[in-house]
DNA sequence: AATTTGACGACCG
DNA sequence: TCGGTCGCCAAAT
């Protein structure tokens, strides 16, 4: 018989999570600013560049994806003109076709955080 | 179970 | 600075 509905939605739930996480944060990133691929996976804590970049293939239009650059400050493959149009928009610095990560870099709040005490 | 596939990244010549 | 190459990580074939 089919199995009636094992823990298998559970991970269902498990990859929305993973979403969400991914996009509440790229919510965050001022006008003005980006993040990269790296930082967004590194604040998240789970999976790589990459499983973000899968996020915001799927997902991105719902939000600003557009601040959302490589780590070489190039916008999203395949996006490059709309993201430019869009970040000029908002005066973010720019050197040619790229976002200059020195001026723009924007990085997630660091987490509420277990941070360890001093231990005196 | 092996291979391919990404809105990626670090390295090297 | 620009390309090519290899590594990553999870999902889809």
């Amino acid at each position: 018989m089919s199995p009636p509905e094992p823990p298998d939605g559970a991970r269902e739930a498990y990859v929305e999570a993973y979403v969400e996480a991914v996009l509440q944060l790229v919510e965050q990133i001022p006008a003005g600013r980006v993040a990269t691929y790296g930082d967004l996976a590194e604040a998240v804590g789970r999976g790589g560049p990459r499983q973000v970049g899968t996020v915001m293939a799927r997902y991105g239009a719902a939000v600003s994806w557009w601040r959302v650059v490589r780590a070489d400050g190039q916008p999203a493959r395949g996006h490059e003109q709309r993201a430019i149009t869009l970040l000029r928009r908002e005066g973010t610095a720019l050197r040619g076709p790229r976002v200059v990560l020195s001026e723009a870099r924007w990085r997630p709040v660091d987490p509420p955080a277990v941070r360890r005490v001093d231990v005196s």
